[in-house]
DNA sequence: AGATTACATTAGATATTTCTAATATTAGCA
DNA sequence: TGCTAATATTAGAAATATCTAATGTAATCT
């Protein structure tokens, strides 16, 4: 086993190993943000709230659909809402899940 | 739409949007990412290289098993290998996929 | 060559995810 | 109150992921 080597920027990865909570914990995360539709939606988040159906004219699929994408992004925590009247809005409260997804996109993206 | 804000940390997030091949490239990341076992493995690495016998006895599981759960995040570049005789040597070559563990941990992980 | 070690691959059973299509709920309006 | 709009939920089919157990392959050793 290598020497740690603490950055200032995050807990150390070191940290994770045999902590099986956290390990779960960061692949259930990885999982909700693991499908096409769910990056987009976040995405489209990452530059504010918005409504249910801002969303469905966005994404091209139907509103059930993009009621259980979100629902599965809120168990998770990735994104909040609240309710106004008929609508609901949705939004990202913490900017470093935009972060994940755009470091993702840096590393992996090649186009 | 919002306006643009570009960082100099990562390329901007709003990039994303509309690139359904970058979408797409992202959540397929996210997938390899997405399982406990392989960010176990992700961890165990982000020290150094090791070799399969070592990454199985660190896990506890099968041979077999923890050979299919490299070559998913081999196949999505999270990792690249070196045949040594009869050894195959496993390292994180890009450390930002470290980070995005890291802080994805971070930010979901309570304890 | 034959045996062993280290790893990769495969097939099939099981579990999980996702979509579709329909229905439920709740708020506001006529 | 009855109707419509906005969203949520559900059930079941289809697709995908995962594990187990077995087998394949290639390098090394005796």
């Amino acid at each position: 086993m290598a020497t740690k080597n603490k950055t200032a920027a995050s807990t150390d990865i070191f940290d994770l190993i045999g902590k099986s909570e956290n390990i779960e914990q960061a692949a259930m995360a990885m999982q909700a943000m693991s499908h096409p539709l769910r990056i987009k939606i976040l995405c489209l988040l990452s530059s504010g709230e918005m409504m249910v159906q801002e969303i469905v004219e966005a994404v091209g699929t139907t509103q059930g659909n993009v009621s259980q994408h979100l629902a599965i992004l809120k168990a998770s925590a990735m994104i909040v809402s609240r309710a106004e009247g008929k609508k609901t809005y949705y939004w990202i409260e913490d900017k470093r899940v935009v972060k994940i997804v755009a470091m993702t996109r840096d590393v992996f993206c090649s186009i």
